[in-house]
DNA sequence: TATATAGTTGAACGATTGCTCAACTATTTT
DNA sequence: AAAATAGTTGAGCAATCGTTCAACTATATA
């Protein structure tokens, strides 16, 4: 990051001064965008949503999206290098489930904000 | 929504019919994913967790990133509409703050997540 | 009134992203 | 052993997105 100069003076150094001391690092600002992109999607968002419902193999997702076992599997894929999902394999089956309760936290936040105005 | 077949039979009709009952409308998913992109580019990450410690103008929020003003002005505006920043005018300056703590519970949850594993 | 500064805006460009398609692995069934 | 099915994977393409750039408005100051 700070790659960039900006084109403009402080304008209220001790306001500043104060956010400055509690800034995370570069790289949590990175890990936290590349959490909340797993939920920049509607796809993405529905399955989070079915999964908070219950355990689905891929063809349920499929089935339930209209969608192309494919584009569900590449998602599934995403979600799962984020630790958003879990699975089990029984057979040919895969069945995914959410990893942990921070999902649906975020989930029902995110809800609450959209129906507020 | 719905746009594309699936390639692929119901494997597990029960528990499909139990999500089915639960889904939400078209139109809310798209909300929530539409939502959770401000909170999807680290630069929108950065702006939101500096006005949680306090109020900023767009210069402090430049020279606290690096970036130009009009970079910062571009991103400020996607969050004005997605109700999640509010703004007050003193003579030339645009003071920026959270419009209400949903931003804060929200980031609170993905550090604790990323933090996790 | 002229100049400077804070901030906004729209177009454009490069980078990223989501889905498709085709090919593949793995498991089950005949 | 062959065929069918569940799922994964990589390349490619169209669409979306973030920043830059230049032009602009609005307020303050000399």
């Amino acid at each position: 990051m700070a790659k960039y100069e900006c084109d403009c003076e402080v304008i209220h150094e001790e306001a500043l001064n104060k956010v400055k001391k509690q800034v995370l690092s570069d790289d949590e600002y990175l890990d936290l965008s590349d959490l909340f992109k797993m939920f920049a999607d509607s796809t993405r968002v529905r399955i989070l949503h079915a999964l908070e419902k219950g355990e689905l193999c891929v063809c349920d997702l499929a089935n339930l999206l209209s969608m192309t076992k494919s584009a569900i599997s590449h998602q599934l894929q995403s979600l799962r290098l984020m630790n958003l999902v879990k699975f089990r394999k029984e057979g040919q089956v895969v069945y995914y489930s959410l990893a942990d309760d921070h999902v649906k936290i975020i989930l029902d936040i995110g809800l609450e904000h959209i129906h507020e105005d």
